[in-house]
RNA sequence: UGCCCUAUAGCUCAAUUGGCAGAGCGCCUGACUCUGGAUCAGGAGGUUUCAGGUUCGAAUCCUGGUAGGGCAACCA
């Protein structure tokens, strides 16, 4: 019954919704950009425990590499001798493996690579790209200045190249002081991206490394060794979080200096947020040194570890890493759909056993005092396909959970009460006759009778409202259960007002330990790792650490849904979720969206912009960014002089524009007399706007003559009224269910009867004629 | 201040690149005649942040607002 390994209970499915890194990948396979290759990494640094943040870049690493029958190494980055251990280095390939993954032959350490990376920074040196810095840490900062103002070029930056090599091997080689000298990267003060300030690669540092020992006394920082890190193990894709997208530009400057193509590179996908969690290292150490939590393991913690020995099944976190999904926008994830994931995987892999937590005594009077009845329960509910049973003795003495006991009911309370009735799972209906107190007025007994004609199963017209789970209490196994509620008590915990901490949002009693619970005799069989359903609590886990034959432990893995808690307001668990606030600022954003979008303009542009408006006939709102940006300006009237301009004017403020953004203009081969001539061709009725914009594709990409790219492409629009016809009628045989649906008053169909008619004639339909063929056959 | 990102159902996110606005969670109803909570089925819920523009057609492209977020170390 143990599950700890990688297989699932549900399938996961191979096909994965695409992504803005998959189609890269995709994009760089069909190319060959990669040698037909693809090759990622995960990097952890070696200093902390790996938490649900790694673990979705573990499955994303690791997942895509699989997916598109790469490999995936895992390099740990240990690059900072103070912060770096053996420990976190195990403790990560455990995690990892536990998740299910498996890197094979490729373990790598950065600090394997500190040969090598050295030899890059002397070539580096030669070359003239880096070099020895003899400024302090502070003047450093200094000198490179600030957000608003440029930096300053260090006095020692235009050192010669041998006294540069001749310094850094006496870095090397330990005759200086830490802090006297760094070796800096040579690109740009001036540069807005402080990164590219002349970055620091190495600086001197009296520290044993954990692996290397005392063989070095300088060390490559980050950006330096973690390009050159992969260009050396050959990866393709280095992916990472969307702080390091200031890095790329040093990223690529190092890697080109280096090496050849092909050659990796970086690509940033956002990072995950969880709702009721922290994750940062610091604040993760804060909470298991001053005690707020039991350790790495605690299973209120984030931590891959405390999910393993909270008893969360690996699958689930891999699907919950498939449906979070990958973005370039951070997101704060719904946790309670982590909590739905390990519901439904240990729903097919947990078999349901009874356990009271809180025992009230029950007697059964007309039950015969020596008499136990053993009934067959079986382990899995209906719907899930496994068969099994254990036997569950019945007798005169029973327990049942005090909170299914009601001396007075509320409303709506289907459980036990003076007079009332219950099932007991899995055996027979009873009726509260009689309930017993003690001096205090506690009640410690009750006094029931039971039915014997509606034995579970054999009882066809017997139905009462409640069912409750119970123990006999003669073949009780006491049990200790551990229950934990969620760490924090607010979505957000990071989130609290000026001068108090994340420490303030901690959820009161978040564990409570119940060591009064007992369980049904076959829970005498159970070893630890073992997991269960306890009926109608929870999903248990017995705790592989402190579970013992004679002192059995279970944790809780997660509650069972509940409606109940909810409705009655009377939830135990603190932690049930409350509508998280809503986005502000909504409303007054609706408010006032004031002034016509047009650019602001100063007053040479603004003459400009009135200028071109009367000049060539345009929209004042195209005139004015026109003014504003004298590239597109000019362009415009050069092509303006030979063509409709209006119909100019919007080519070059909407086109145009958009695929400068990604490539700049004197990258593209388009001209002013080509985009003239596309417009010709578009006037004229030989081009719909919509072949026309391929045609302008390719006049961006290759330039040449629209004339001739329209025959060479055979391109076209089709204006025949006869040949649109069939077109049409070939669709709306293809898709009769639609056609229906359209007739029956979806009309939001008629884009996707045009959208298939487009491609049945190649996107070369007339689309107004089109239409109006769709219309008149649809009709 | 600069650079980057985002805004779609109550919540968290998708939408095959301009062609039917979807999923999961949550909620409601029903079924399962043995889980109040498991499971299954069904349902409600939308002016896609706002104002313009381009287009036969815009969540998607362009312009301009508004709101929110991330990053700017001799850490990684």
């Amino acid at each position: 019954m143990s599950t700890d390994s990688a297989s699932s209970a549900t399938p996961e499915p191979a096909e994965r919704p695409s992504n803005f890194l998959r189609q890269i990948i995709e994009e760089d396979l069909r190319t060959g950009a990669t040698g037909g290759r693809v090759v990622t990494r995960f990097p952890p640094e070696p200093n902390g425990y790996l938490h649900l943040g790694h673990a979705m870049a573990v499955c994303l690493q690791f997942g895509l590499a699989k997916d598109y029958r790469g490999r995936c190494h895992l390099r740990f980055d240990d690059t900072n001798p103070e912060t770096e251990d053996m420990e976190y280095v195990e403790a990560a390939q455990r995690d990892i493996r536990w998740l299910g993954f498996d890197w094979g032959e490729h373990l790598y350490f950065a600090s394997d690579y500190f040969e090598a990376l050295y030899d890059m920074a002397e070539r580096l040196v030669v070359d003239g790209r880096a070099y020895v810095d003899s400024l302090s840490e502070e003047q450093i900062r200094e000198y490179r200045g600030t957000v608003t103002e440029a930096g300053r070029p260090s006095p020692f930056r235009e050192r010669g190249v041998d006294e540069n090599l001749d310094l850094l091997r006496r870095m090397r080689a330990g005759e200086f002081p830490e802090g006297a000298h760094v070796l800096r990267a040579r690109i740009d003060m001036a540069n807005p991206n402080m990164l590219l300030r002349d970055p620091v690669l190495y600086r001197i540092k009296y520290f044993e490394h954990y692996r290397r020992g005392k063989d070095w006394c300088i060390y490559p920082l980050y950006d330096f060794a973690h390009p050159l890190s992969d260009a050396i193990e050959g990866i393709t894709h280095s992916l990472c979080s969307l702080e390091f997208d200031v890095h790329r530009p040093l990223y690529d400057w190092l890697v080109d200096a280096l090496y050849e193509p092909p050659r990796p590179h970086q690509y940033e996908y956002a990072r995950r947020n969880f709702e009721y969690t922290v994750v940062s290292k610091r604040k993760l150490l804060r909470l298991v040194k001053e005690g707020h939590v039991e350790g790495w393991d605690d299973p209120r913690m984030p931590t891959i570890a405390a999910q393993r020995r909270r008893g969360v099944p690996p699958a689930a976190i891999r699907r919950f890493a498939d449906q979070v999904g990958i973005a370039k926008a951070e997101t704060m994830i719904d946790i309670s759909l982590f909590e739905h994931l390990i519901r439904d995987e240990l729903n097919h892999e947990a078999p349901r056993v009874m356990v009271v937590l809180r025992p009230l005594r029950v007697v059964l009077t007309n039950w015969p005092e020596d008499e136990t009845e053993w009934l067959d329960a079986s382990y899995w509910p209906h719907d899930v396909p496994k068969q099994g049973t254990r036997p569950v003795p019945f007798g005169r003495t029973l327990y049942i959970e005090r909170d299914d006991f009601a001396e007075v009911p509320p409303r709506g309370f289907h459980r036990l009460s003076p007079g009332a009735e219950v099932r007991l799972r899995y055996a027979y209906v009873i009726r509260c006759d009689e309930v017993v107190k003690d001096a205090d007025g506690t009640v410690v007994e009750l006094r029931c009778t039971v039915d014997l004609d509606s034995k579970s199963g054999e009882s066809a017209g017997r139905r009462v409202k409640g069912t409750i789970h119970w123990v006999e209490a003669d073949h009780a196994v006491p049990v200790e259960a551990r229950l934990y509620d969620r760490l924090f008590s607010i979505p957000d915990p990071e989130d609290v007002p000026e001068g108090q901490s994340f420490l303030d949002r901690l959820t009161p009693n978040s564990r409570e330990i119940v060591s009064t619970a007992l369980a049904e005799h076959s829970l005498s069989r159970a070893r630890a790792g073992d997991r269960f359903q306890f009926e109608r609590q929870g999903y248990f886990y017995a705790d592989p650490v402190d579970f013992r034959p004679e002192r059995p432990v279970y944790i809780r893995t997660i509650t069972l849904r509940d409606t109940w808690a909810r409705v009655s307001g009377a939830a135990e668990t603190a932690g049930t979720a409350q509508p998280a606030p809503s986005k502000a600022g909504r409303q007054s954003a609706v408010e006032e969206s004031s002034g016509p979008p047009i650019p602001a303009l100063d007053a040479d542009q603004e003459v400009e912009a009135r200028r071109l408006e009367s000049r060539w006939g345009i929209a004042f709102e195209d005139a004015a960014l026109l003014a504003s940006d004298p590239e597109l300006g000019t362009f415009f009237e050069q092509a303006a002089a030979s063509a409709e301009p209006r119909s100019v004017a919007n080519w070059v403020v909407h086109e145009l524009q958009r695929e400068r953004k990604e490539r700049g203009l004197s990258a593209m081969a388009v001209t002013p007399a080509s985009l003239a001539a596309l417009v010709g061709l578009v006037e004229d009725g030989t081009l719909s706007s919509r072949l026309a914009k391929e045609v302008f594709a390719e006049l961006v990409a290759h330039g040449g003559e629209p004339s001739a790219i329209v025959e060479r492409r055979g391109l076209v629009q089709i204006e025949d009224r006869a040949t649109l016809e069939s077109a049409v009628s070939g669709v709306l045989e293809a898709f009769p269910d639609r056609v229906a649906a359209y007739r029956a008053g979806k009309t939001g169909l008629m884009g996707f009867f045009v959208g298939q008619a487009m491609k049945a004639t190649d996107g070369k339909a007339n689309p107004q004629l089109l239409r109006e063929v769709l219309e008149a056959a649809l009709a």
